[in-house]
Parts: structure tokens; C-alpha cells; sequence
RNA sequence: GAGUGCGUAGCUCAGCUGGUAGAGCACCUGACUUUUAAUCAGGUGGCCCUGGGUUCGAAUCCCAGCGCGCUCACCA
């Protein structure tokens, strides 16, 4: 090598060189395959009691990648993905192919390393190598071992990098893996079958929210993004299925933030036969499950305050809450106008023709949500902010609808299925008034779904969860961006 | 979408009221069979995010853009 230099770029060009002269001497520096016969979790347990300055005959095979190379070699630190194994190297003991070997390692390669065990003077379990074996040499340098990668954008665009770096890192998505495969046996265990609905909808419906636009050539046809499954949930227990749930992906094309992901893990529940109050007795079991799985306890503690995730969680109604926080007692409100004046009152910002309902919402939006860290039940909802809910069995103005709070965070939304097709029609027939009125979050008319209805639905509980919400609860994370993999990034 | 902070070597960061850039790690060369962020000596490495402007002179000041964080708005 003449000239040495050392861009980033030109690291790269020096072990490009390096695998050009592996590949000229015959070694296939990406070879089909390797078994490893031990980990080093394995190898911890099984030799947990080998005293230091030991070396005993049991060969052993490890695998993993080069985080650190010490004394030219003579120490070299592997990870494999259950922790660090050293690889230690006597030169007098090597193989003329294990120095030749040892010149091509650079830190971020993954090799295969055969050896004996031995714990060193130090005390450190080591496999004293007789073979390493390149598995994957490594082109690129990996950001510094101590301080790690902390830049955020990194981190996002290439979690690769974050999850070498960063083991929390890892341990967050393992934990979300485990939280979604505790609440899936949890529902398979009741007897809920497992079903997928469509993502691209003719219709946006579900949910009160903006919809992704996209295409079909061979139909010349507009479609959505699905915003909610709910509407295709709803027409199998039409069907006759008696209870289903789906875990799947949403689209909203709304803001990107700390709680807001555009593509984010939503998961319904449509059981027959139940009403809301037993959909909050589900969800509480789904919390406790989840947080059982991996935080092996119920008290939680986020953001620096203690949460305690046991159920059953106290039911507040929202009018209840909002006469606690402000004093207002919405439930003595008759009028729109009254409820606009006291919402103005508030400082609630409402429009002229803002009725009681989404007065009474948006009043509990801005007063009440912030005090909601421990887990509460808020019920009993005002029936024109929800389109797809039953009315109240006790008061026609509100429906029988519950969202569970955490943290101050909204994490499901559950109601008693609304199932009467005239009255759906005509919810529906409001939305649509909303939304040629401008609000283009509101439903679309959904001949389809009504026609559904009109064959009839058996009572029915539904149970919406905001999964990705519930892990970042679960894992103490304040950003929804730091539990999912790969967050929607900007075109860079 | 608005406000605000940040953007300097592969990574983590310094860089004063403007005077053409520095450290640690990584990398290269050498020493050392000794280690745990190994150590020691020597070295390489920069479109200072991009584009304009002010100035004799800009990483630094001004404007615009791009990207990221945070807060707010919309929302789960």
C-alpha cells in the first residue's frame, strides 16, 4: 500500500484492498455457511465454574462480530447476540493461516472462531483459537465503541448501526416482538380467531382521520390506505365468527411527532355477545399480559413517575372528568349554545356551530387528558364524535364508548358495537355532512357496510389498541420513533 | 404546517467579539503475548450540510434551502 490515507471513503478502500488479497489467496470471504456449537451465553453457563489461568480440551465453535481487537490480535472481542466472547491467540501456538487471518480482521467483520475454552489470568472466559474462519468481512468502519452512535437521524436511517451500537437498542424491538406475540396467545387463548382484512380500501372508513391516496392501474381506480379496519372486522361477525382480532398496520397521512408514526401498529378486537364494560375488562387483561411479558412486574415507571398497570382501572365518565377539572357540569347542559359558551368560558376554543358533543370533548381534550398519568376508563361519550358506537342504554346523548388513558396518552378505543342499521345510515349521513362541509377526516358513506348491518349484527364489544402507544409505555420509551425499527424517515 | 435548537474527520465532540481547522476513538506504520474503552511512539485523514450575500478575509455574521431533534397544531 503506497500512499495511506484515511477518509471514510478511503477506510473503505483499505478493506476492499484487504479482501481483494483474502479472495487472491483462495479465501471466500462470504462463505455459504457456518455452525457455531456454543454461544456466548452458553458458554458462560457451561463454564461458569472454570477457575482462571485455566485452559481445558473441549472444542468449542463461536460465531459473531469483531468489536475489538487488543496486543495485535492476541485478544480479540466477539459478539454474538448473546453477549461478548474473547477470542485469545497465542502467536507461538498460531498456524501460518491464522496470522495471515489475523492481518485481514478489522473491527465490524464477523468471523467464526474454533477453539478451545480457557479463562484467562484476568478472569475473562475466552475460546483460545486454533481456526478463524471469515464470515463476513466487514467494508465499512463502525462509529467509535465508547461514546457509541448517538446522532439521531443516523440512528433512524440506519438502525443497523443503532442496534450494533446501541443494545438498548435491541432490547426495546425484542420487547416489542414479545409484547405482540404475549397479547396475540393471550386473544388466541380465548378463542378469538385471527383474520386479515383488506389495507387498500375503496372507502376510507373507521376512524376519523386523513386518508393515504394511492392507485390501481388494471382498475384505473383511486384507493386508501386502510386509516382503521374496523368496518371489514364488523362484517365477520356479520358473518357469523364470534369473536376476531387483527394486528395489523394503519395509514394516517397526518403529522409526524414523538407519538405519531404516518404507518403505525394498531390491533382490533370484535368479539360477539360483549358490550364495552367487557372490553375494558379485555384490555386491562391485554395490559397486564403485555407488561407481565417483559417488565416481569405491573409497576412501570415512566418519565420518571411510578405507574402501576394493574387492573381493573377506575371508569370516569368524560362528563364526570370534565366537571372534576373545570367545574363545568356538561351533563346539565341542554343547549349547543350553552355548551359553546361554556367551552368559551374555558378558553376553549369552539366554533359557531360547534355542537354539545364536540364541545364536551374538546373541553376534557385540553383540561383533563394531562392529569391522566395512572390508568383510567374514560367512558360514556358524546354520540356525534362517534359515528360507529351504540347509544348510551341510559342517555340518548352519549354513546357506550370508553378510551383508556395512560401516561396521558390515549391508548385504545373501545365501544358496545353500534349495530342498528338506520341509525348507522344516518351517522354516517352526518359525516358526510361534516365532510362536504370541509372536514375531510370524516367518514365516507359506506353503502356496503350498512348493507352489512341491515342483515344483521349480533350485539358485539369492539376494542381498538394503539400497540405501539401500549410499547412505549411498556418500555419506557417517550418516542414512538425508538420503538419502531424503521420510523418514516424524509427523503434525505 | 408554525416556532425553536442543531448540522465541523468514519464516530463522539471542541473551535472566543470574523484572520483559510483541532482532540479522543477509528484508520495507517512501528513497539509490546501484556488485554478489558489495552498501552506507547509516529503518521494519514476535512466541499466546516447546500446555495447566495456582507467583508480585504467567513466554520464563525446575514438570507434562502435541505436534513434531524424538541415544542405546538392535526391526530392514535
Amino acid at each position: 500500500m503506497a500512499e495511506v490515507t484515511n477518509t471514510g471513503h478511503e477506510q473503505r478502500q483499505i478493506r476492499v484492498e484487504k479482501l481483494k488479497n483474502m479472495e487472491a489467496k483462495g479465501i471466500n470471504a462470504y462463505p455459504q455457511i457456518y455452525r457455531p456449537t456454543d454461544t456466548s451465553a452458553s458458554l458462560r453457563e457451561k463454564y461458569a465454574s472454570l477457575p482462571n489461568d485455566t485452559q481445558i480440551d473441549d472444542v468449542v465453535k463461536v460465531a459473531g462480530r469483531v468489536r475489538a481487537v487488543r496486543n495485535s490480535g492476541m485478544f480479540i472481542d466477539v459478539y454474538d447476540a448473546t453477549g461478548k466472547i474473547q477470542i485469545y491467540t497465542s502467536l507461538e501456538q498460531a498456524t501460518e493461516s491464522m496470522k495471515e487471518m489475523l492481518g485481514f480482521l478489522d473491527i465490524g467483520d464477523i468471523i467464526g472462531v474454533e477453539g478451545t475454552v480457557r479463562r484467562t489470568k484476568r478472569g475473562e472466559l475466552s475460546v483460545a483459537s486454533r481456526q478463524i474462519t471469515m464470515l463476513a468481512k466487514s467494508l465499512l468502519p463502525l462509529p467509535e465503541k465508547f461514546h457509541g452512535l448517538t446522532d439521531t437521524d443516523t440512528k433512524y436511517r440506519q438502525r443497523y448501526l443503532d442496534m450494533i451500537m446501541n443494545p438498548e437498542t435491541t432490547e426495546t424491538l425484542i420487547k416489542r416482538s414479545n409484547i405482540i406475540t404475549a397479547i396475540r396467545q393471550l386473544l388466541l387463548g380465548k378463542g378469538l380467531l385471527e383474520v386479515e382484512t383488506p389495507l387498500l380500501h375503496v372507502i376510507k372508513g373507521g376512524a376519523t382521520a386523513k386518508p393515504f391516496i394511492t392507485h390501481h392501474n388494471a382498475l384505473d381506480m383511486d384507493l386508501f390506505l386502510r386509516v382503521a379496519p374496523e368496518l371489514y372486522l364488523k362484517r365477520l361477525i356479520v358473518g357469523g365468527l364470534p369473536g376476531v382480532f387483527e394486528i395489523g398496520r394503519n395509514f394516517r397521512n397526518e403529522g409526524i411527532d414523538t407519538r405519531h408514526n404516518p404507518e403505525f401498529t394498531m390491533m382490533e378486537v370484535y368479539r360477539q355477545y360483549n358490550d364495552y364494560t367487557d372490553m375494558m375488562t379485555l384490555f386491562e387483561q391485554i395490559v397486564e399480559t403485555a407488561c407481565m411479558a417483559v417488565n416481569g412486574s405491573l409497576e412501570i415507571e415512566l418519565n420518571g413517575r411510578k405507574i402501576n398497570l394493574k387492573g381493573p382501572y377506575p371508569r370516569r365518565s368524560m362528563a364526570d372528568l370534565v366537571k372534576e377539572y373545570t367545574g363545568v357540569d356538561f351533563m346539565s347542559i341542554q343547549t349547543d349554545e350553552e355548551a359553546r359558551a361554556a367551552a368559551k368560558e374555558l378558553h376553549v376554543a369552539v366554533t359557531d356551530d360547534t355542537d354539545w358533543g364536540h364541545c364536551l370533548a374538546a373541553v376534557f381534550e385540553e383540561k383533563c387528558e394531562d392529569h391522566l398519568i395512572q390508568p383510567v376508563h374514560v367512558i360514556d361519550h358524546p354520540k356525534s364524535i362517534s359515528p360507529l358506537t351504540k347509544e348510551h342504554r341510559n342517555d340518548p346523548r352519549l354513546v357506550e364508548r370508553f378510551e383508556t388513558f395512560i401516561n396521558t396518552w390515549e391508548m385504545c378505543n373501545a365501544y358496545s358495537e353500534l349495530t342498528n342499521p338506520i341509525d348507522q345510515r344516518a351517522r354516517f349521513e352526518e359525516q358526510v355532512k361534516a365532510r362536504e362541509a370541509g372536514d375531510d377526516e370524516a367518514d365516507m358513506m359506506d353503502e356496503d357496510f350498512v348493507t352489512a348491518l341491515e342483515h344483521g349484527m349480533p350485539p358485539t364489544g369492539g376494542l381498538g389498541v394503539g400497540i405501539d402507544r401500549l410499547i412505549m409505555v411498556l418500555t419506557s420509551n417517550p418516542s414512538i420513533r425508538d420503538i419502531i425499527a424503521f420510523p418514516t424517515m424524509r427523503k434525505k
